[in-house]
DNA sequence: GGCCAGGGCATCT
DNA sequence: AGATGCCATGGC
């Protein structure tokens, strides 16, 4: 349903699902004060995507029933309206129906804290499946808070902005020009040789369509998908996981191995040490069917307001 | 200064 | 298949 705003610019009201909370996704947005690729100002979330080879802003703001999208630079053809109502439902997961991953959370130790304080929190998506993965091996076996720095070298030196009212709002790159990049390009931001030639190689796999989101949407089942990607160099199976959770949506992927998921059950179950490998099977043997959101909202756990500093 | 961080790979059994 | 060693780099 469209209609007009003060400005007289479009907005678009979007309806959203019971079980969502535009506050807890901005929480959850807000959890680096390094971040680019979007902005959170007075309630609203502003983000810049490009469309066809437009680019095109998106203010969003909620109702609490429903959220509300405008343009503040200018209000793109019908079908790039559609187009940007699309990614707003997949960056927020919002055609997931939540109840029964709440229904397990309820009845599970570790999951129903977490469920009850962040009720509404979505995985929040990264649809775009360059920047997936180029941002999960980003992170690997480094701390966040150098991941983040990393991730805005990198965006700063390769990605696209717009400026708009005293604020600048950025692109994660293209894989078109990090195909064109030798290593030594990306040691200068000081990635590791490694990653370098990890994300530069999955550059040319999506420049040569040899790799592509539609490729392996169209893939019979979830564990093929995780096999097309762990063929990839560089990506494990943690980061095949990580892709899956925030890029294909699938609420169970489950990064068992991740040092944050770790972390998090060590807290939320008061142990004295990180839990074996054996022990989160276990653990986690009645959340099969929603791993992923498990993760997700255990993750959350881990950092609030007060430690946003320190991550 | 040492341990750790949202791992992956090569190279063994 | 599963275990082990190695790789890099900054945070704290």
């Amino acid at each position: 349903m469209n209609r007009y705003g003060k400005d007289g610019g479009t907005v678009i009201e979007l309806a959203v699902p019971l079980e969502f909370s535009f506050t807890e996704c901005l929480i959850f947005l807000e959890r680096s004060d390094q971040e680019l690729l979007h902005q959170t100002r007075q309630g609203y979330l502003y983000k810049l995507i490009k469309i066809g080879q437009e680019l095109v802003l998106l203010k969003i703001g909620s109702t609490g029933t429903s959220l509300q999208i405008e343009f503040p630079i200018k209000t793109p053809s019908k079908d790039a309206q559609a187009t940007a109502i699309k990614y707003v439902k997949e960056w927020f997961d919002l055609d997931k129906n939540l109840r029964a991953f709440y229904e397990t959370a309820s009845k599970d130790k570790m999951l129903k804290k977490v469920a009850e304080e962040y009720a509404g929190l979505r995985v929040v998506g990264i649809p775009d499946l360059f920047e997936a993965i180029t941002w999960a091996i980003m992170g690997q076996q480094i701390n966040l808070k150098f991941a983040y720095t990393l991730k805005q070298r990198f965006v700063q030196e390769y990605g696209e902005h717009v400026d708009y009212d005293g604020q600048s709002f950025w692109l994660f790159p293209e894989y078109e020009t990090i195909a064109d990049l030798s290593v030594e390009h990306l040691r200068k931001l000081q990635f590791t040789t490694r990653k370098a030639e990890y994300i530069i190689g999955i550059a040319h796999s999506m420049r040569s369509g040899s790799l592509s989101k539609n490729k392996l949407i169209q893939m019979e089942s979830i564990e093929k998908i995780h096999r097309g990607l762990t063929s990839l160099r560089g990506i494990g199976d943690w980061t095949a996981d990580y892709v899956l959770m925030k890029c294909f949506r699938h609420q169970d992927a489950f990064p068992i191995a991740d040092v944050g998921l770790h972390l998090a059950m060590q807290k939320q179950l008061g142990l004295d040490r990180k839990p074996a490998i054996e022990e989160i099977k276990d653990r986690s043997k009645d959340w099969i069917g929603w791993r992923g959101y498990a993760t997700f909202y255990l993750w959350r756990s881990l950092y609030d307001e007060s430690n946003k500093s320190r991550l």
